[in-house]
DNA sequence: AAGGCGGGGGG
DNA sequence: CCCCCAGCCTT
């Protein structure tokens, strides 16, 4: 192991961490800032100075790609275009914005957030990661990330990106996942980050790491930072990061009723504390296969949603693969004939469904990807 | 320290 | 069918 030959003045008690790589903090932001001022992607929050566009977005890219979040935040932006709008919604129009985005807690957080934002700070972003991390939802990725790109902050991020590229530069082979990696890794992108142009540093290294650093076959060879990467002159690029093992996802299955009312679909709102928290569905019960016959499933219904239905020859089934579960729905359709101004709530997963309505238009209120699918599949659309 | 929380893309 | 991606919060 080669002794530092120099010491950075930065956080000096934390130093041994980075004993092997002394010159990184001088070395990597030369590297990275020209090559990013010459290959970064012009994406939209990059475009603009605001903290608030700034924080929707960074907000819309936690666990979610790109090209995915790009249409929602366009979106989203024109019709919350501040915080003070944003916080003066009702939060059934902030979900409804969100709608098939996933991971909805993240609009809730968003949407307290505006609204403590214009309570405590007067309806004006802060402007230091220590003042955004105090806010629901703002967690210290997300902190570093708007304080860095719009007040210029020096303070370090560490997203899946930045982790994989410290990982290899330094040649650690480990979990970055885990509590104590990802303790070492904030402190070695706390001791990189330049006091000139940390945000474009902190966007340099995310842009490294999902184009050029990529997960699998990392393209060594048109990497800016290669002369400075230990894990590619070790040649062990490939086995870092290291990942853990995944437990099997389980299977729920569930039993799905599109019920028609005279031009109306009936929907319920979940529960909370589950998944899709309080967004709107298709009714649906545990898929136990006992209603195979359509009296037996007029004979659920009536018994189950206090509904008259006459089913109809149509069923369909429906995958979904979630991060956690495996999700596998039978489909049906009916048309209600009676019982419809006094619907019975029944139970939801761990809970019980909160409220009925028949809607027109299933954009009337927020609901998951799934239940878009299954609306298509119905011929609902 | 571990588990919950969506959805999209690709093989 | 399988694989990959990946912050924040609660317990």
């Amino acid at each position: 192991m080669k002794s530092p030959t120099r010491r950075s003045k930065k956080s000096p008690e934390t130093q041994p961490i980075l004993a092997d790589a002394a010159d990184l903090p001088e070395k990597l932001p030369q590297l990275l800032l020209p090559w990013f001022d010459r290959h970064q992607r012009k994406l939209p929050w990059r475009q603009t100075q605001d903290p608030y566009a700034i924080w929707l977005s960074e907000t819309m890219l936690q666990q979610t790609q790109v090209v995915t979040a790009l249409p929602y935040y366009h979106r989203f932006l024109k019709r919350f275009p501040t915080v003070q709008a944003l916080a003066a919604a009702p939060l059934q129009e902030v979900l409804k914005s969100w709608s098939g985005l996933g991971y909805y807690r993240r609009a809730r957080h968003l949407h307290e957030a505006a609204k403590a934002i214009c309570e405590n700070f007067r309806g004006i972003v802060p402007g230091t990661a220590a003042e955004l991390v105090t806010l629901p939802g703002v967690g210290r990725y997300t902190a570093g990330a708007v304080a860095s790109f719009a007040f210029n902050e020096c303070t370090p991020i560490v997203d899946c990106n930045v982790a994989r590229v410290l990982c290899r530069l330094l040649n650690w082979p480990v979990d970055p996942t885990a509590p104590q990696a990802a303790k070492a890794l904030w402190q070695v992108a706390h001791q990189i980050v330049p006091a000139d142009r940390p945000g474009a540093f902190n966007h340099a290294l995310m842009e490294l790491g999902a184009t050029v650093c990529v997960p699998r076959a990392p393209q060594c060879l048109i990497c800016p930072a290669q002369q400075c990467c230990q894990s590619c002159a070790a040649g062990t690029q490939q086995d870092i990061p290291l990942r853990k093992e995944k437990p099997a996802t389980p299977i729920v299955k569930r039993a799905v009723f599109v019920l028609r009312h005279e031009g109306r679909v009936l929907l319920m709102q979940r529960p909370k504390n589950c998944i899709w928290e309080e967004l709107w569905e298709f009714p649906a019960l545990p898929d136990l296969s006992h209603f195979n016959s359509r009296t037996g499933l007029a004979d659920v219904l009536r018994e189950q949603l206090g509904l008259e239905v006459v089913p109809d020859r149509w069923r369909g089934r429906l995958s979904h693969q979630l991060t956690h579960r495996a999700m596998r729905y039978r489909i049906w359709r009916g048309v209600a004939v009676r019982g419809i101004e006094r619907v019975l709530l029944p139970p939801c997963e761990t809970g019980r469904y909160q409220a009925w309505r028949w809607l027109e238009n299933l954009a009337d209120v927020p609901v998951g990807t799934v239940t878009h699918k299954i609306a298509t599949l119905a011929r609902l659309d």
